[in-house]
RNA sequence: GCCCACAUAGCUCAGUCGGUAGAGCGCAUCCUUGGUAAGGAUGAGGUCACCAGUUCAAAUCUGGUUGUGGGCUCCA
């Protein structure tokens, strides 16, 4: 009689009779493994623990708790999730495709005679419920394609249809569930009775297949979780993410606001977000100069013809604000680079002027879709730290590898942690060969160098060029890209940009395009999220308040406050008829890193008391050594 | 731009069946001079986002506009 021989992750070889599965390993090895598993990897690919092994083949059996596990489990349930909506609505919606994300599931159905409101969740889970508990045993069959397509036409699941017409498979598999059965790869779990712990989260629009000019389907997100337990300390977590939320910060801390009159999109900084603003403008100023770059300045419009030139007109049009004086046409800027090659032709260049590094804090205005704005991490108006790097073909690499570095110190230095991309050529581009191959073979050597480890988006870069982006993670744990390097041929084609070589001929300069912060509007939000809003003593638009106990130390507080101010400490004095827990309350929840606080004692020894807005208590200490403490607590970034 | 939901006092939110509004916090005034996260009293705040419509009557129902939230598409 033949036998399976299978090998398992530690190298031993154990055979079992024909026939056998994954599931029946496990048996072997121990009960209560086989109990924790949902899948297995069988030479290398997902499997149902059902599926028959044969021949020789390497096993590993996926626990629930492993990060594959819990995305069966997930899949699983949107499997569930499906089947509960098919029970309760029939004919009336369609199934499409329901994947598992970071976060749980979602499932997207096309029903145009039925809305999904959150009202309903709760039925759509008991029904889930009641699935589950009836532990249906999850069963794969193969079909033929053609068998396939008759089976999900017959049903009315016409998505399911176009979804096999596009599979270049000739067999496809489907899982069935008690009456439910579904196209799909798999693997599943065995049977439903797995699936202890899910929730439905929120119903949104989405395009049928991602495409803007097909169908907008309904997406119902979901999560589930191993068990209930994990799945609590989930919904916990994402209650405390929201209180991190830079939107609602923003407005208690007094940082910025939107209004509606002004229009959307469009922040208004109040006094504590401007200095913080102000702050980091300021340190990126000194950043910039270290490092050999040239602070410029352009005007916010430039006329329509110079947006034709650049190409803008003809690209980005949708998306720029314009306006007409004395017959005239202007356009508000939606990015710098234009001033900045104007500058460049300002004069002829010769190679010994290279590399030109032109900087600019260049306010900029792009007309969003309205449905993407959101707080201040899409906004229709902001500020880039942005640059372009005017170099010869031979400094491309040190100038990019600048870059890199610029970016590394700066995320170092906020303790951000970051996903890198990079980006190669599209199919619809512009540029040669040569020029893209450099371009990109200068990118991804940087990356290397840096040691940190990236992902590459084939096709995915702009129509000018490959690009770096570095991506950071707001509180919902939601990526937005900030700095970005990205390459650009047209520019220099466009303007005409030369440069004399040490050949006495005309050359064309490389153009690098980059932002470090990204938008300061961005970063800020990010800023808010990562630091819960308390921002470290260098960047606190408020870095101490002065506090008296009672009326009696009214005066000599404020001699302390202009003492501390005069220093260049950003300092507040609140001498109100107010306890002082009132006080301390309100400076804490300000999240004000210091609270000075002056009662007889500290009057009489001319001291102040500094309470940390941790709670810690420091040695009363002159005026004179606190400026000595914070600018030794701001470092070099005071 | 598209889908769904939402918009009531400065903030967070109640407001039942259509009968022109409430709370807590904050704010103001007074009392209180109190040593590390809320002392007390009194009071003032609202064209219920805006514009139409239905109705004897609209915060409430309908339509539109603006804005917000969650997504999709796009992007710093």
């Amino acid at each position: 009689m033949s036998q399976v021989r299978v090998q398992l992750p530690d190298g031993s070889i154990r055979e079992y009779p024909e026939g056998s599965t994954s599931l029946d390993v496990a048996r072997s090895i121990s009960e209560g493994l086989a109990r924790q598993v949902v899948a297995a990897r069988v030479d290398g690919s997902l499997t149902d623990l059902v599926a028959p092994l044969q021949g020789e083949v390497a096993v590993e059996l996926i626990l629930l708790k492993s990060p594959e596990g819990l995305e069966v489990l997930r899949h699983s349930a949107a499997h569930l999730m499906a089947h509960a909506v098919k029970e309760i609505y029939g004919g009336k919606v369609q199934v499409t495709i329901g994947p598992a994300i970071d976060t749980g599931f979602y499932y997207d159905f096309y029903a145009p005679d039925h809305v999904f409101t959150p009202e309903e969740f709760e039925a759509i889970e008991a029904k889930m419920g009641q699935l589950a508990s009836a532990n249906l045993p999850i069963c794969r069959e193969e079909l033929s394609r053609d068998e396939a397509i008759d089976l999900f036409r017959s049903m009315g699941e016409l998505y399911k249809v176009q979804l096999i017409e596009d599979l270049p498979n000739e067999m496809v598999s489907l899982y069935r569930q008690g009456d439910f059965v579904d196209l799909c790869r798999g693997p599943h779990l065995p049977a439903t009775g797995m699936i202890k712990a899910f929730k439905l989260t929120s119903v949104a629009g989405a395009y049928w297949r991602g495409d803007e000019k097909n169908a907008m389907l309904q997406r119902v997100y979901a999560t589930a979780f191993v068990d209930k337990k994990e799945l609590r300390s989930y919904l916990t977590r994402l209650e405390e993410a929201k209180k991190r939320d830079h939107r609602k910060l923003g407005r208690e801390l007094d940082l910025f606001s939107f209004n509606d009159e002004a229009g959307a999109g469009l922040v208004i900084w109040h006094p504590k977000g401007a200095m913080l603003r102000t702050l980091l403008e300021d340190f990126e100023r000194r950043e910039h100069l270290r490092r050999g770059y040239d602070i410029v300045q352009g005007p916010q419009i430039l006329r329509t013809d110079l947006w034709k030139t650049s190409g803008h007109y003809e690209n980005y049009r949708e998306n720029m604000y314009f306006t007409e004086v004395d017959e005239q046409s202007y356009g508000l800027k939606p990015m710098n680079c234009l001033s900045h090659m104007l500058i460049y032709k300002s004069r002829k260049r010769s190679y010994r002027d290279l590399p030109l590094r032109f900087f600019e804090l260049g306010t900029v205005h792009r007309h969003e879709k309205s449905g993407v704005l959101h707080g201040l991490l899409r906004v229709r108006g902001f500020t880039q730290d942005d640059a372009h790097i005017l170099c010869t073909p031979e400094q491309l690499d040190a100038e990019i590898k600048g870059v890199l570095r610029f970016v590394q110190d700066v995320m170092g230095i906020f303790g951000f942690e970051y996903e890198m991309e990079i980006s190669t050529r599209p199919e619809k581009s512009i540029g040669s060969d040569v020029d893209w191959e450099s371009a990109t073979t200068a990118l991804m050597n940087a990356l290397k160098d840096s040691g940190l480890p990236f992902e590459v988006n084939e096709g995915d870069g702009a129509f000018y060029g490959p690009k770096i982006d570095i991506k950071l993670k707001d509180a919902l744990d939601r990526r937005w890209q900030c700095a970005t390097i990205q390459c650009d041929f047209t520019l220099p084609e466009r303007f005409d940009l030369t440069y004399v070589g040490s050949d006495g001929e005309k050359h064309r300069p490389v153009m690098v395009h980059r932002v470090i912060l990204g938008a300061i509007e961005r970063f800020i939000g990010v800023l808010i999220e990562h630091y819960a809003g308390s921002f470290p003593l260098w960047i606190s638009p408020v870095q101490a308040v002065v506090l008296n106990v009672t009326d009696n130390q009214a005066e000599y507080a404020e001699g302390v406050f202009q003492a501390l101010r005069d220093a260049g400490i950003r300092v507040r004095l609140d001498l109100r008829n107010e306890k002082l827990g009132f006080k301390i309350r309100e400076a804490q929840m300000e999240k004000i890193p210091y609270m000075l606080v002056i009662g007889d004692k500290e009057m009489a020894d001319g001291t102040l008391a500094p309470r940390h807005r941790s709670g810690e208590n420091l040695e009363p200490m002159s005026p004179e050594a606190f400026v000595r403490f914070v600018t030794d607590e701001c470092g070099q970034f005071h």
